[in-house]
RNA sequence: GGGCCAGUAGCUCAGUUGGUUAGAGCACCGUGUUGAUAACGCGGGGGUCGUAAGUUCAAGUCUUACCUGGCCCA
């Protein structure tokens, strides 16, 4: 008997055994020697969007990361040279955040220590995090360039990031402009949307008249919870298409909104219907007295924000004070300047316009807004209606819980509507969408799934200017340099060759650690200065960081094009393709990253900076839920490694369609368990069964049976069709046909019907060998196929086939990895006619067992070895049938009966025969023998 | 509240330009093997295709609304 004989074991041992791959392939380099095996081959380059160096990965992480490796893995075994660095993005709020806390956690504030100190906590506590991240990602199986990882602080990164500022300096891209911020004045500094919380906070809400120029005794009534923000009104905006009616009250003639009539009408003590109603249109351009300076008048105008469904429909308007404000500001080319200081004070001009004898003259100039409210209402005099306090959810900071403000501050920008000589005259955003959507006959991004051109093409449209400027410490500077008098941004490339230059050595400190140090002038080339005719105090130097999405989002310029010339890593020779060919993220990026990247690349090279986008969907629970820690239905990665093993979380995320969310489950685990069980056993029952085995022993294709042609001629159309599969990154698809040969065509149909022949008939047997050539084919085929998915697995499988098939040295096998897809030879691949013959044949087989299932139902049978059957097949298709249906015997006839075999079974082969030979066996038993 | 997306058996997925009784694998149940054995084979049950309308001779497949869930915004 010929059994099975490997060492491969059955089960696994995961948890243990995939580290001890992960340390061989870094200590063999086998990233290098895979790069080495592909040197002068075409080139795809997948592109990574860093992961935020803080905190341990979590399963999000996996899902990307796993994409990531399967398309470089498969692109290197479809014969690619695919580099790939692995890169954090190092700068930050989350972070500066963190070391801030560990400031006070130690009896300090970031006042307490200088920017360069501060930037050097961020730069530490980011690279301990790597330290951490990079052995997580590494367990993952992940291909990498992991010597020469990019971080974006890496002082040549810094410098690249600055350098591309430079540039959209140089091409007129950059411009300053105020903007509404939302403002701690507690911590002085900007805050971001993340940095906001919102908690029940108490504020006096007042009703406010004002005067209406030539209207005698007539107001506009506005309603506001900021009376701080008085002094900055400029105008009241109100509906121009709702109704507004007078009434009286406190004596005053009020103008409000119709709709708010009769809940104000309860609201004052002193009220008094008139009932003239007029359209909010007629209203426009009424001028009135500002609440508090003499002399000073507003207009009303009318804004899209207005509703009439709180306070009075006649909206007090700061642009100083927020957003919509703002924009109505803007609109109507009001005075934005903000009467309020980083601190939350007053500037001294906010008393420029009060009378001379004005009761508040000396009182609100330097001092914090919320100390004056109390003198502002006595101000107000009459004017003031009603004042009460009143509890709502407002924003406060995270860090002090203080209530916010709204401050138009000085910010920094990238335009999208301005026409740019460099795009042929159209604006940063119609480039961009030109290349979204690929129109205008400009070539545009495969986007998969596609509804992805959609999603950030709608962004794009929308999208306000890009504010790039943050009021931070631990970031690149905006490192701009600004003409006093003129204000005008020196643009000059000389000086920004040198700024680059010094960044290239120094990282960000070169900017912000002289102008700490007075060494200013050290930023201006020698003698840049003098020739210009200017010393170093005509300018000033912006200390603003550059908003981190400028850092990830030109990673194509400092890390892809920085390291692509004369043969390096992402060099393609000039091909004119894109710089990366993928970039892959969650779909949350097309806010993020990949609207980041496409902006700067866009403006700055005129192009996409990648060829394809793919997205995926979130992890979710088993119900279809986010995971989050109020739900408990969290994972964390390191424990599933544990659990599964990584394979078996690599074949999830394959097997899963990310196009949408993609569910984690212990069920969905349980089931992805079999599945890997099942692909370890095909791999087990092939390795057994080529044992003695060798390649010279191959039988040609002509001279196979039919049964073992059938299995090429299935092999060769799985294998060409999931390589397609994951060309169109479509790994669920491909995974899924692999699966499907494996149980239907392999497990369940081809191993069971050639036991027999493998197991009992003579080691040189030709039948036998033509078999073991198929096994071998098949076992090729699928462990190169399978490797991107089952990095470990398949490894270890190539490893026992190398020295128990091949007789290779294990020190001398050469990883699976370093091979491409096992080839198909054509003449596998057959016609139409054949296909339907065995369409035929797998029917009559189904058709069999079902009778063969009744008959054992009816306790007449046990296995197919002691049937007879007579099916309606040509007599030459009697052997193959056999064969197919593991019985011992098949005549052919006009219908389909079962029987049981009445002769005798052979002890050795277990088929049943009419007799047996001399020896007590078969006769192809004795020759075995 | 707005934009985009998804919702087919317990699970993972197929369902081509709308066209006969909606498919597969796993899981489950039953059963056979005991020379892939913490395996393997064979058979079987299981879905009113998220809900409700509509278009059509005909809808899982088109339209609308709603529900649920996800991402991004406000």
């Amino acid at each position: 008997m010929n059994l099975p004989v490997t060492g491969f074991p059955m089960r696994a041992g995961l948890a243990v055994n995939e580290p001890k791959w992960v340390e061989k392939w870094l200590a063999d380099d086998l990233y290098g020697q895979m790069r080495a095996a592909r040197a002068g081959a075409d080139k795809y380059i997948v592109h990574l969007g860093p992961p935020y160096a803080n905190g341990h990965f979590h399963m999000g992480h996996v899902l990307t990361y796993v994409l990531k490796d399967l398309v470089v893995r498969s692109k290197f075994a479809a014969g690619f040279d695919s580099p790939y660095a692995p890169g954090w993005d190092c700068h930050g709020l989350p972070i500066e955040w963190k070391i801030e806390q560990e400031l006070r956690a130690g009896g300090q504030t970031k006042n307490d220590i200088s920017r360069t100190e501060l930037r050097a906590k961020c730069r530490a506590y980011a690279q301990s995090w790597i330290d951490v991240q990079k052995g997580e990602w590494q367990r993952f199986g992940a291909l990498g360039d992991w010597d020469n990882v990019y971080r974006t602080m890496a002082p040549a990164n810094e410098a690249g990031i600055v350098g591309a500022l430079g540039e959209l300096v140089q091409k007129g891209f950059v411009y300053k402009a105020l903007r509404s911020t939302l403002w701690s004045w507690a911590e002085e500094t900007a805050l971001a949307e993340a940095e906001v919380e919102y908690a029940d906070k108490t504020s006096t809400a007042i009703y406010v008249a004002l005067p209406i120029v030539g209207r005698e005794n007539e107001h506009l009534v506005i309603w506001t919870t900021t009376p701080w923000t008085l002094p900055a009104n400029r105008a009241v905006a109100i509906d121009e298409t709702k109704n507004y009616v007078n009434c009286k009250i406190n004596g005053k003639i009020c103008w409000v909104a119709f709709d708010l009539y009769d809940v104000l009408a309860h609201m004052f003590d002193d009220f008094a219907a008139m009932g003239e109603v007029v359209q909010g249109k007629v209203m426009l351009g009424w001028e009135y007295e500002h609440p508090l300076y003499a002399g000073v008048t507003g207009k009303v105008y009318h804004g899209d924000h207005v509703t009439v469904d709180g306070g009075t429909g006649l909206v007090h308007t700061a642009p100083a004070h927020g957003a919509d404000d703002y924009w109505l500001g803007v609109r109507e080319k009001l005075d934005l300047r903000c009467p309020v200081d980083g601190a939350g004070c007053y500037e001294d001009w906010v008393e420029d316009d009060l009378a001379e004898d004005s009761p508040l003259r000396g009182k609100l100039a330097g001092k914090l807004i919320w100390k004056c409210e109390a003198d502002l209402l006595d101000a107000l005099g009459p004017k003031l209606l009603k004042a009460e306090k009143m509890t709502h959810s407002y924003p406060v900071s995270w860090r002090s819980k203080e209530k916010l403000i709204f401050r138009t501050t000085e910010q920094w920008f990238v335009a999208l509507d301005k026409k740019m000589e460099c795009l042929e005259g159209k604006t940063l955003r119609e480039a961009s969408l030109d290349r979204i959507y690929g129109r205008d006959g400009v070539r545009g991004v495969n986007w998969v799934p596609g509804y992805g051109a959609n999603r950030i093409g709608s962004m794009i449209e929308k999208r306000p200017d890009w504010c790039i400027s943050r009021q931070r410490a631990w970031g690149v500077p905006v490192a701009l340099m600004l003409h006093k008098e003129t204000g005008e941004i020196v643009a000059d490339k000389a000086v920004w060759d040198h700024v680059v230059a010094l960044m290239m050595r120094e990282g960000i400190d070169a900017w912000d650690g002289r102008l700490e140090s007075g060494r200013a002038a050290e930023l201006f080339p020698d003698g840049w200065l003098a020739a210009n005719g200017a010393s170093v105090d005509d300018y000033e130097f912006i200390t603003d960081i550059l908003d981190v999405w400028f850092d990830s989002g030109t990673t194509w310029k400092h890390v892809l094009e920085a390291d692509s010339t004369d043969g390096k890593r992402f060099d393609r020779h000039g091909d004119g393709k894109r710089v990366a060919d993928l970039y892959q993220e969650g779909s949350d990026q097309h806010r993020g990253w990949f609207h980041s990247s496409l902006l700067t690349s866009v403006a700055l090279r005129g192009d996409a900076p990648y060829e394809s986008v793919v997205t995926s969907g979130f992890v979710v629970d088993g119900q279809g839920r986010k995971f989050s820690k109020s739900l408990g239905n969290g994972v964390e990665p390191r424990t599933l490694l544990d659990t599964y093993g990584m394979d078996i979380i690599r074949l999830w995320v394959a097997s899963s369609d990310y196009s949408e969310d993609i569910r984690y489950s212990d069920e969905v685990m349980k089931g992805t368990s079999e599945a890997y069980r099942k692909y370890r056993n095909v791999f087990r029952w092939l390795l057994g069964n080529l044992n003695g085995y060798a390649a010279d022993k191959a039988v040609a294709y002509d001279a196979m049976p039919e049964l073992e042609q059938y299995v090429l001629h299935k092999l060769a159309e799985v294998c060409g069709e999931v390589q397609a599969d994951y060309e169109a990154f479509a790994f669920h698809k491909g995974t899924r046909k692999l699966y499907m040969f494996v149980e239907t065509v392999l497990s369940n149909l081809y191993f069971e019907a050639r036991k027999d022949v493998l197991y009992c008939n003579r080691m040189d047997d030709a039948e036998r060998l033509a078999v073991q050539t198929v096994l071998d084919h098949v076992l090729r085929a699928l462990l190169t196929h399978l490797a991107p998915i089952l990095c470990f697995t398949t490894e270890e499988a190539w490893h026992r086939y190398a020295t128990e098939i091949l007789g290779e040295d294990e020190a001398a096998v050469q990883s699976v990895h370093l091979q491409t897809f096992a080839p198909v030879a054509s003449e596998w691949r057959r016609d139409d006619t054949f296909a339907v013959r065995w369409d035929a044949l797998l029917a009559l087989r189904g058709e069999v067992n079902v009778a063969l299932e009744a008959m054992r139902t009816e306790g007449n049978l046990g296995s197919n070895a002691e049937a007879v059957v007579r099916a309606p097949v040509g007599a030459s298709d009697t052997a193959l049938a056999r064969v197919l249906l593991g019985v011992s015997k098949v005549e052919a006839g006009e219908n389909l009966s079962v029987a049981k075999h009445e002769g005798e079974k052979c002890p050795r082969c277990w088929l049943y025969y009419d007799s047996l030979g001399a020896q007590g066996v078969c006769l192809r038993c004795e020759e075995a023998i």
